[in-house]
DNA sequence: TATGAATGAGTCTTCATTCAT
DNA sequence: GATGAATGAAGACTCATTCAT
């Protein structure tokens, strides 16, 4: 089915899908509001609940949005790719970006709020866990994917454990003054990879 | 002065801050409300907004009062040991105790949200970042002087590594369907250590 | 469109404003809070923020109200007349039923209050003053006409004087024990004018 | 009385007095409460019902603060001229200060606000009129004994229509979108005094 | 004489959801 | 299939006033 023919319903779910994941990157949870998801996808207030049974319906679809776009990004990445960088800084960079997003490049805590938000709300939104999970492989097998095209021989383990190194790193520099978590994930895979 | 004789007013507010904590460790930062909090306190609603110029000051109030408890806790049972223990393992287990708090023995993940919520909240609730950063530095030291004196030798950096490598490990274990977080975390632990 | 065929969101809609007119006529702006729109509407308080985004907005509609009636009022009674009286005493009459409303007629300060607090309300309510300066142009038109038709030569400039003077009395008057406004701008008014 | 003898409760009631008169001025009636006035003062919260029994007391007493401040400074200026300004536009001037305030010279609507505010707040808040009425009383007085000290002839009924002028053309000149509400005054006593 | 403590009533506004059309 | 209309419940916060000390 082209873009062109999907139907009318169809292409309105999306943008309301389009215009909560926004919000949710921008404000968290808490901006995802049925007012402002209508108001920011020009559709009127009683489509987000036509739409969808509830609000957390909406996060849902919101969070599998963003995230699955990540992950395509991520994947059409790597397949432009013929070849692997063979260094290990570039595959850190790689790395970072597939798990903070390419807007983390520009340092801040905003750009990279996005997934961590969404790991820790999960337990207070069980209805986000399976979808989290399911994302959270699909990741983990493209991760393992570049580190077997680098050349770079890690276990199953021991990638988990530099997932874990960068999350714990970012996590802990949510609070500085001036956070700069992709830099101190940084610092960590290289000083273990190093 | 003894409990006995703590002035109304002040067991007012800390039953408001214990009220607001309670609430914090259930519900998350959304369930701390005037309401709920003063509900719980037993106390009428105005009460809340005399006691705390702003909801965010009752927020602030109750995350010190739950961090500096946690560590309160932490540093007592750290002098009650006039020997600490040499062994890898033991040394891991107080280690989590510390981070995750001792709930987090029983599994599950609740009792080990608190101090992720907290860190992930920061920066889109900047009045708590100066608080965390500060409750964080003392943890921090809390730790050093667990391996000093277990006779491990480990290095600033080495250490945030291994801090980071616990959170990083709990926040990925929070979307299991069935989550061990501190399993995931001693796990990591013992990879590094062993 | 006949009063029985106003689709009935717009007849709550001017409930709401017609509640919110009488209310600022009793009471002052003070008076008008969506708790006593509402129930002088009897209308659901929620009402009154579904059909006004603020409370200003509801104020505003309510002096436009008020204000159009007023001047609508006295455009008909204007057209009514075939010819205009040539007495100076009756055009002052109309000019004092124009600039006081009619019910200033029997005396007393709050029928007069009206335009008053409007004026010396609009400087703190920024919101308000377009609309005055709006319907302020449109009374003076009116009452140029009235002195054009009655064919007595007054120059714009000196019918700003003559509205100043009237307002100038009922300012003053208001204070008195005993509150003739309108006969306050009479007697002034004969005396320049006669 | 010296200053320094006046007692200590004496003072702190001129505190609030004072502390109200400046919320009076800058924010109108609205802006005078028991809990602004205290932080103004710098004094307890309780100390303003403790002085006062009601607001409305404390209102008064800020009006009538206010205003025989005023008055006193309008005669010590007159006492300091030992011959007044024959010229008709020093004349005017004055005339001005003494209505407007002489923060009215700077142009703008709030310097000026003061005197209308209270004059149109007083139906509603009857407990004003008498005091409003007195000082009117002498408000007059003065501008009588200026008029008759330039040398120029004014009975009291020409007088008043002055005064109407001066107040009506301010109140008019209030909802301009750049208010000069002395110039509005002046231009129209101009054209009656030229 | 003062005042810290306290609170019931009320302020404006937001929101998820329902329902008639 | 779609939506304008509607609202009860709740949100944070303010305030005049009372009262015990």
């Amino acid at each position: 089915m082209t873009a062109a023919s999907t139907p009318k319903g169809e292409r309105r779910r999306q943008a309301l899908v389009a215009a909560a994941a926004q919000l949710l990157a921008e404000g968290g949870f808490e901006a995802v509001r049925h007012r402002a998801v209508a108001e920011r996808a020009g559709l009127p207030l009683a489509s987000t609940t036509y739409y969808f049974s509830s609000l957390n319906d909406l996060i849902s679809a919101a969070v599998e949005h963003e995230s699955r776009q990540e992950l395509a990004i991520g994947r059409a990445r790597l397949n432009e790719l013929a070849e692997l960088p063979r260094s290990t800084d570039a595959v850190i960079e790689l790395m970072l970006d597939l798990l903070l997003g390419t807007g983390s490049r520009d340092g801040g805590a905003e750009p990279v709020l996005l997934r961590y938000e969404r790991l820790v709300g999960s337990p207070r939104r069980p209805y986000l866990a399976p979808l989290m999970r399911e994302l959270g492989a699909e990741l983990h097998d493209l991760l393992a994917e570049i580190f077997a095209r680098s050349g770079m021989e890690v276990s199953r383990d021991r990638l988990l454990e530099l997932i874990a190194l960068v999350d714990g790193a970012v996590v802990n520099a949510l609070i500085e003054s001036d956070p700069d978590p992709r830099g101190a994930a940084r610092r960590m895979l290289r000083s273990q990879l190093g």
